[in-house]
DNA sequence: TGTACATCAGTGAACGCGCGTTCACTGATGTAC
DNA sequence: TGTACATCAGTGAACGCGCGTTCACTGATGTAC
């Protein structure tokens, strides 16, 4: 054969990611085929060789990003207490590296407001993401003893991406940052946790 | 004239009604000018009469939207008492009723992260209308005695959006429910306010 | 060892389509004289 | 009062373009005999 046993594999994964970081940095509406393609160094014309139909990437690649991005958080934070954990957890979240990344960041907060005009397909691999996110989230809740871990879960993720996307919003940096800075002390009161020293000594 | 005086205003208003609706619904990358100048019973070569271009009916229809959901929460809780008028518009923003109708909801729930890919101009339309939301909700919360009063509601708005983005990403709709529940417990907590009667008895 | 054929990831021309935008035109009315 | 012309919101054909998708083909290699 001409290629290896792998290449083929190797190279759906390196669509996967390509489209991943365009799906964040650009929309699935504003992704194109040749674009994703042409990424990877290959022409529009193999992307049938690879996937069913643009849908069906836009899904397999948020999938990809959920997994992805939990992988990073899951080794952030392994081996920490469940209250360290998630103080972690929030300060990297609802931070400025994440509002500025967004190509590498959650995709809940770069695609939220997208899902309502996606397929079924679609929606259900950001639906499935995001309760694989709140299970993680709700596991440390549970275990710091508070009611209702998946419902606090939830809550709090919601301010979480809320935060950040509104942050995206917002032109004058400063300002954006004292928005970051503000719902990472709200969510972690929520959480009934203290200010650690890397989230505190920003503000004046 | 074969027109009244005011009937170039009067369908330049009528454009504007249908484009916020629609944009709310699909998104600015998902419709069309034709589809806009339908909606009010025209043909899509008359568009640029009234607009320079697709993309300034895009923020002309976000400040539109905006406008016209501003005016619906002021008359909502005028005459109240500020603790009162902020538990209102909670209740009123992180509901059902506004999960289930986006087309009439706010624009930051439904275009937030539509906005860093979108243009300029259509982002300052935007930047402009979450101004005038927080400092609708600041007003409030410097009247309850609440410290940092813009930041707070920069911050419980991001919450709010947030809530009701994610609570439109829960395919089971009780699971979304309590979603909403709980984010408005955790902002009126945040803001100290007592939970009303309105917001109680809804959970088991 | 040599020849014929199978495999299959990727190529690139072609398709139908709907988009945003332009523009010559329409036709009902108002205005000038 | 009548005629010629101006106005202007809206019409609809046409444009170039890029999209998602299809498909006959390529060409390097493996397999059968």
């Amino acid at each position: 054969m001409r290629y290896s046993d792998t290449h083929k594999d190797e190279t759906h994964r390196k669509l996967l990611r390509a489209a991943s970081v365009a799906l964040r940095e650009r929309g699935p509406d504003r992704i194109t085929v040749p674009e994703i393609m042409a990424a990877v160094g290959l022409t529009h014309g193999g992307f049938y060789a690879h996937f069913k139909s643009k849908d069906d990437m836009v899904a397999e690649a948020i999938r990809d990003a959920f997994a992805r991005s939990q992988e990073r958080s899951r080794k952030l934070v392994e081996g920490m207490p469940p209250a360290h954990q998630l103080a972690t957890f929030v300060d990297f979240y609802v931070s400025e590296t994440h509002r500025d990344g967004p190509e590498r960041g959650c995709p809940i907060v770069m695609l939220n407001s997208d899902m309502p005009r996606q397929s079924k397909k679609v929606r259900n691999a950001f639906e499935s993401g995001v309760k694989t996110l709140t299970a993680f989230l709700a596991g440390n809740i549970a275990a710091m003893g508070h009611a209702e871990p998946e419902m606090l879960a939830a809550t709090i993720l919601s301010a979480m991406a809320g935060a950040v996307s509104l942050s995206r919003s917002v032109s004058d940096k400063a300002l954006s940052g004292d928005l970051l800075q503000s719902a990472r002390a709200s969510i972690k009161a929520r959480l009934g946790i203290k200010e650690t020293t890397l989230s505190q000594a920003r503000r004046s």
